[in-house]
DNA sequence: GTGAAAGCGCTAACAG
DNA sequence: CTGTTAGCGCTTTCAC
């Protein structure tokens, strides 16, 4: 008689209780509760009807409660510095949206003002009070913060990392086959001038995305011009002198293959700076499918890099290591899931295929 | 004997637990409680040995146990629909923020593909689920969403709603005034001929900006130009045929005032298509201190509107409304928080003030 | 000023 | 497939 008891000490709260659902649903809380979760072993009659009794009353689960319950109270971080807006926002997304769903604790932290120094002794205390830690990139490639969490022995997952690191696990794109592809495509589109704008070289995603574009061209038996490729660093104004560069060259590339969106949107901007269209005079592609992606006009071709998923993706798998824990099992995963080649207004066929100059005007 | 139980059926969690911390400072559970809470009735010698226990375990209160006993495991949602991401990017980080440190539940929902029945319908859903909710813009303007909401007795509170609803608590900055100083900036630095982009016609905010635009004006004695004010709805794509038109005048205006960053940065874009020099050709102000601000370059002069603060603040208003509840004082609160004006790169005096077209070049 | 008891809402384990 | 029991870690209330 615990949730009738009158001479309760303690008010209740004003929610609708997992209780209020077991009695019109006519089961015991431990069935709805196996409902909720989604487990399996319940008859679909049970089922539908708990559904119901759910949706009539608008019973929606007492996070606090369950967490506590299932002791999967884990206390996970998300440590991020300097991110863009767009990619902070779907990080945030997608780790609620599991968090809530695994009623997992979530602590954000920002380490933007943090050194070296600062970054180690930081991942030193948070080793010793959070259950596990993500870490999107480029926090994701620091030795130090790697090496003070492992040591301690924190499940660590990667985001968006570029590549496999054997001590911590990762969820990530194949950016190697999805720069490949892009470059492909602009290949397939007629461009032979293709110029490229590398990422920040403190991160291995950017590197492998170099690397994709050098393949396809390798294997389209074209051959690289040195001149073609600049250092960026992701940001849009890293990019713009890299751009100018690529725009004032004699033999000027048709098409643009930045290694990010925001840097892809900054070439957008030198190229009309400079009268040029875009796509008809120029081709430019991004990389992430961020909103700079959509903002922009013309809007970009770009890869689709599904971080929300991923972040979704990397509080599962810290979740399963923690738990699995007492088992003492250590597992590291390497989860490499599906980008997408997104297609939209800022590639055309190069107007020299059609006509020379005689389109111009 | 509950926490040392042997045959506990539970495993218990690997945390530091509140009890532990008790026996090392060799007092009641409750006691660390009260010192963790900062209650004021305990003796300092029993609180500073609490904290040396507390510091010495790397104790860490859990959340979901304190959020759970305390009862105030208050569930508030944050509704938006269509935000920019940099705009959601702070709202999520203030709000979270604050429900950390509330022990608060936050449940965030995009209602973007709702038309304005399905509003309705979620809106009364909502209202049975939720202890409040957080409403940006333009949610915060949907009389269907309020009605329904106050109707149902939850607390809300409307973050950046452009001006006071009588119905519910806001949040937000002085629009007109943010929006006069702007003016009145650009005015004193030489500026005659402001152009002026407005906001989605469905915000308050986007009328209040104007009000103050044209408040400056008559203040300063300059007589409006309808031809300088031009319809623009908030996006970056919005703005772009604005922008063209206010630069097409025979009359070009020298400063261009966009009613957010990202109109304001569609105006550089097209100002640089056209071969002119931000600053030096045209002045450009925006408005929110978004991300876009910095994207740019050059880097917009704007206002800032503490949008992560506000929603730390909403969250707290909505928290005490609720906990107040019980004495059944309903209360509505209008907070009106300090905006900033903030100078950078994108404003100059006009180049006719000094020596007409003679720095071409 | 401090402690003991009770229970917030939920779920793991174990029966049936 | 479903119910019963016993807490998860903390804080409220009330007693001392």
């Amino acid at each position: 008689m615990k949730k009738t008891g009158r001479k309760s000490v303690r008010r209740k709260g004003f929610a609708v209780t997992i209780d209020e659902v077991a009695s019109l649903a006519k089961v015991s809380p431990m069935t709805v509760s196996r409902v909720i979760n989604g487990h399996s072993k319940v008859r679909d009659s049970t089922r539908e009807r708990v559904m119901q009794a759910v949706q009539e009353l608008g019973y929606i689960p007492n996070l606090a409660a369950s967490s506590l319950a299932a002791a999967q109270d884990a206390r996970i971080a998300l440590i991020y510095t300097n991110p863009s807006a767009a990619y902070l926002r779907e990080l945030l997304l997608g780790a609620l949206h599991s968090a809530a769903r695994a009623a997992a604790q979530l602590v954000i932290d920002d380490w933007d003002e943090l050194d070296a120094g600062g970054e180690r002794k930081a991942a030193r205390a948070l080793a010793r009070s959070v259950a596990g830690v993500i870490l999107p990139p480029p926090l994701c490639e620091s030795k130090a913060v790697i090496e003070e969490l492992v040591e301690a022995g924190v499940p660590v997952v990667a985001i968006a990392s570029g590549r496999f690191n054997h001590d911590i696990s990762s969820v990530r794109i194949d950016d190697f086959l999805a720069s490949k592809e892009v470059t492909e495509y602009l290949i397939k589109m007629g461009h032979a001038r293709i110029g490229f704008i590398k990422g920040h070289p403190n991160q291995m995603a950017s590197t492998r995305r170099f690397e994709g574009y050098q393949a396809a061209l390798k294997d389209a038996g074209i051959a690289m011009d040195a001149a073609l490729v600049q250092q960026g660093y992701f940001t849009y104004r890293s990019a713009l002198p890299a751009v100018e560069k690529l725009l004032a060259l004699r033999k000027a590339p048709t098409a643009i293959f930045a290694s990010n969106d925001d840097m892809a949107a900054a070439a957008i901007s030198v190229a009309h700076r400079r009268g040029l269209d875009v796509p008809r005079d120029l081709s430019i592609v991004g990389f992430d499918d961020s909103s700079a992606a959509t903002t922009v006009w013309p809007e970009l071709t770009t890869v689709r890099q599904p971080i929300s998923t991923m972040a979704d993706s990397a509080l599962d798998i810290l979740l399963r290591t923690i738990r699995r824990k007492e088992n003492d099992t250590k597992v590291v995963v390497d989860q490499v899931v599906a980008h997408q080649l997104i297609l939209r207004d800022s590639v055309a066929a190069p107007a020299t295929m059609s006509a020379s100059k005689t389109q111009g005007g």
